[in-house]
DNA sequence: TATAAATATCTATATATGTTAATACGATAT
DNA sequence: ATATCGTATTAACATATATAGATATTTATA
């Protein structure tokens, strides 16, 4: 295989990762450098727990978020700030 | 369904046609105002004329890209030349 | 009109992804 | 220690997507 090959399949694979409606509303939701927990992202986009776990966990193993733990709680944040411009961008193109 | 979550739907349907390999070389091929044939680019990505043919009507369908019909060929170019920039954002992220 | 070139479509199979609900795990406080 | 809160995992099922090969359609030209 080669290294483009490889680039790009690792490229589609963050792409595919943030191409769901929910996953792109956590994206939007982490924004300018936010941390928040489990329990506030499901709050607030009103989605059950489970959910938003299994989305957070999904982005955080394909590399657009990281967690830092403290107690009880779980703060998610963007691991690449440049990716809440891709967001951004694909809203533009939308006639 | 409100209006949010009807965009966000739009745009990760967007997004999902462009988290492909295949499709992620065809955007990085027409960056610039490029124009290109099927034909052209199923020789210059090395894939069967079907498989370009395939992926082209998705990215078609999508809203990614557009067709002039010239003659016998058909020539695919991007419909936002800021799609473009999702790939370039993409790549950077990639530690 | 017959043929070739360029592109599109279809079918079938395999694989991946999403959804929901239930349950388990880990940390804290009582 | 146990109850509770926050989070993660699992299982089962439905749906969507990818892949490959064969074939159809469209256009141009001999």
């Amino acid at each position: 295989m080669t290294n483009e090959l490889t680039k790009l399949i690792q490229a589609s694979e963050m792409l595919k990762a943030i191409a769901h409606p929910i996953r792109l509303a956590i994206v939007q939701l982490l924004e300018n450098d936010k941390r928040m927990s489990v329990t506030a992202i499901h709050e607030t986009l009103n989605i059950e727990q489970a959910v938003a776990s299994h989305h957070l966990s999904i982005l955080k193993n394909k590399g657009v978020l990281s967690v830092d733990r403290e107690g009880k709680h779980c703060f998610y944040f963007l691991k690449h700030q440049r990716l809440a411009e891709i967001v951004v961008c694909v809203n533009k193109c939308q006639e």
